[in-house]
DNA sequence: ACCATGTTGATTACTTTAGTCAGGAAACCC
DNA sequence: GGGTTTCCTGACTAAAGTAATCAACATGGT
C-alpha cells in the first residue's frame, strides 16, 4: 500500500510551485534543490501535469514551470490521480471484469469503502490548504522572543 | 497504492474460514480451490497468521486451518497489518527518521490523514462483519419466487 | 547565433511481487 | 507403528514495477 515516489515527488513540487504563485515561473533545477529531487526526474513528472492542464511549462531562459491554475483549484486526489493513477488499492474496484468473482465477492466492496475513504481525505484538500499549513508550521518554527 | 495479493487473498481466506467458524478445521485444499488460490501460495500467508494468533493450524488426516478466535475479535486492520505490513502510504509517517523534511513536511501530515482514514475503515470492520455481509449478498442472489 | 530551459524516449539497476519446487515435521488412522 | 495426510519452511525463479540516469531534441530569450 506505498505511494511510489511520483505522487510524493510531485505533491512536492507541486506545493513548491504554490508557494511560489503568481511569480515568474520556476526552472525545474530550483523546485529539484528545494526538494531535493534530481532534475532529470522531476523532468518526468512534469509532462503528465502539464497534459492534464494543471502545470504550463515555460521554455527558454527565464522559463520554468508554473501552476496554470490557482492552488484553490487544484485538489490533491487529482494530482495522486494523475501521478499514480487510480489510487483504488485493488484493481477489480475500478474494473470488475479483471475478477470473475466481482459481483459476490465481500471484500470487494471493503476495498473500495477504503479507497473512498483515503478519496474522500485528497479530494478535501487544494495546494491552497498545503500551502497555509505550510505557513502555520513555519511561524511556529520561528523562536517565540515574547515568552 | 495498490494492495498486493497478501492482502487480498489473505482476507478471502480468512473469509471463508469465519463462514465455516465452530465446525471442524478446514484444509487449505479447499480455502484454495474455493478461492481460486494455489495451495503453495496460500501456505506461506498461514504461517504469519498464525505467529500471530489469529489461526492455527491442525496437522495430520482431518487437519486444516481454524480461527483461533471467535471472528468478531478479528479486525480487518490487523490482518491487513500482519499480512502487508504497514498501511502507511509513505515510510516517513511511521519512521521520521527516513526524511530529514519529517520536521517540517506538510505533504507528510496529509499522508499520515490518509492513513489514519484507511486504518479507520479498515479497524471498524471485523471478520463477522465480512460473513454477515456476505450471507446478505447469498440472500439476495435467492431468486424471488414469490413475487 | 547561442545559451537556457523544458520535452521526450531509451536504458539500466534495483526491488518487490507472485508463484513454484522440494523437502521436512507433526498428527491422525488403520 | 507405518503410512498417509496435512501443515510448515526455505530456496528458488520469473515477471513486473520503480527509481533513476543518459542522451538527444525542441523551443524560447537575449
Amino acid at each position: 500500500m506505498k505511494l511510489s515516489t511520483r505522487g510524493r515527488y510531485g505533491a512536492r513540487a507541486l506545493l513548491d510551485l504554490a508557494v511560489h504563485y503568481d511569480r515568474s515561473p520556476i526552472p525545474l533545477r530550483d523546485i529539484a534543490r528545494r526538494q531535493g529531487i534530481s532534475v532529470q526526474y522531476l523532468e518526468h513528472l512534469v509532462p503528465p501535469l502539464i497534459k492534464a492542464g494543471i502545470l504550463r511549462g515555460i521554455r527558454g531562459a527565464g522559463g520554468g514551470i508554473a501552476l496554470s491554475k490557482p492552488p484553490e483549484q487544484i485538489k490533491l486526489s487529482q494530482v495522486i490521480e494523475i501521478l499514480e493513477g487510480s489510487t483504488t488499492p485493488v484493481e477489480c474496484v475500478d474494473n470488475p471484469a479483471v475478477c470473475p468473482r466481482s459481483d459476490s465477492c465481500v471484500t470487494r466492496d471493503i476495498w473500495a469503502e477504503v479507497n473512498k475513504a483515503m478519496g474522500c481525505v485528497l479530494e478535501s484538500i487544494t495546494l491552497e490548504d498545503l500551502v497555509k499549513r505550510h505557513e502555520e508550521k513555519e511561524k511556529a518554527k520561528t523562536p517565540l522572543y515574547h515568552i
